[in-house]
DNA sequence: TAGTGGTCTAGACCACTGA
DNA sequence: CAGTGGTCTAGACCACTAA
């Protein structure tokens, strides 16, 4: 590493971030190709990528797989004290919220769903794997874990809306206690399948154990976040 | 992407994740040099470079600049409900946490850090930078902001150790309502070279603003952890 | 000083997107 | 079907680390 001159890559991040802060890129906003932006800094595309890899891990621009690259929306802000829900949270700051219902089903639960829920070994449970998008933008793959017992007939009713509403209104089961946990790391094979980026794309897991206002467990999300989409915040009251 | 026949960096991630889980690479162990990795898997450098920061993204290996690449130690459990500090919360999960102090000084503050602890324009401000690590691992590196009002003379005081006792042991003051905000993002210039790490590489960014036991603001912490040393966990009760 | 990682060049072919 | 991004090759030089 030069300690003078700045890197190549350092220099075309540090104009490209200009040109997007000042807007010159909007949001969403397409950028130029590969090879056009690795003519006008004069270098090789394998540079010029390295420089996108970079801005991607800060978060100004973004990827769609074999579409291009992107200038980013602003994140999301989740309140995990908030008590809401993820339709609740982006219409609440002017986006708008919209979910794919990729399966739903009864299967076997794994090792580790049944620690997390509490559960003996061989347990089914109900798995819901859906792909939720802020502004038309895929951005959260989950994978919702449900203690079968507490749920009968679910698969039956609309697993595109919001499954808290879902809980109140049919089986009047709402949250109590909530915990969180949160790592960053990299989507796997389904979840950047789901998010239709690639694999290895820096991404925020969350899983979150929930039960009801009994105490019970009544179900656990494992959520993959894309990273740059979204801004954790929790107030503690001592 | 070829949908039958996996990616060459696909099968290295693999091979490479399979011998480091199954323990034939300790946490902390070295990997061999990058031309004879690229040897053993017959292929080019920069392909297998490709592998290597995918493993990184996932947390599975980490890099010491002009080192080498390292096994990862397990994360630190960080519960953000725990009202604990960096100190103890590493000695209580058995492993062994130090301090580097890298500067600390009386200075104008940022309209940023002005915003933060609701000071008044061209305030001065404590700035206290110090990178910690865990069993000899550089993995956080922070700013403190303290509000030099509440804090007289805490330059001369010894700034290695916990702020939270000497805040307790010297000004009687306690920590009370906690804010947290966090955000995944790439370590800027300042970071990354307290680490000891590239630009660019992912990290977990928290913002934390303290008020002690009366509801004051009192100071706020500027962390950026490297993104696969850390684990964050939060119990919300109703 | 030898070897390592950090950086960069100058190409190539393929699969997919979108017109 | 043209253009794009995804992937890979086969080198090179430099700065730094560790012996």
């Amino acid at each position: 590493m030069r300690n003078d001159a700045p890197r190549a890559v350092t220099a075309i991040c540090k104009a490209l971030a200009e040109q997007i802060e000042h807007g010159l890129l909007p949001p969403g906003g397409k950028l130029p190709a590969e090879r056009k932006l690795s003519e006008v800094f004069d270098t090789t595309r394998i540079t010029l990528r390295e420089a996108l890899v970079q801005l991607e891990a800060q978060g100004l621009i973004y990827r769609e797989e074999r579409r291009g690259w992107f200038a980013s929306p602003p994140r999301v802000l989740y309140n995990l004290l908030g008590r809401s829900h993820f339709n609740a949270i982006v219409s609440g700051q002017g986006r708008k919220p919209s979910t794919d219902l990729l399966s739903a089903r009864l299967q076997p639960a794994s090792a580790y769903i049944c620690g997390l829920l509490d559960l003996p070994a061989l347990s089914s449970v109900v798995q819901i794997r859906r792909a939720r998008r802020i502004d038309g933008r895929l951005v959260l793959y989950v994978e919702h874990y449900l203690n079968p017992a507490l749920f009968p007939g679910i698969l039956e009713l609309d697993l595109s809306g919001s499954l808290t509403e879902l809980y109140a209104a049919h089986y009047k089961i709402h949250y109590g206690r909530v915990r969180f946990e949160m790592l960053p790391t990299a989507l796997q094979t389904e979840a950047a399948a789901a998010l239709r980026v690639s694999q290895g794309s820096p991404a925020l897991h969350i899983v979150r154990t929930n039960r009801d206002q009994d105490g019970r467990l009544i179900d656990c999300d494992l959520e993959y976040w894309r990273h740059d989409a979204i801004h954790v915040s929790v107030e503690v009251i001592d």
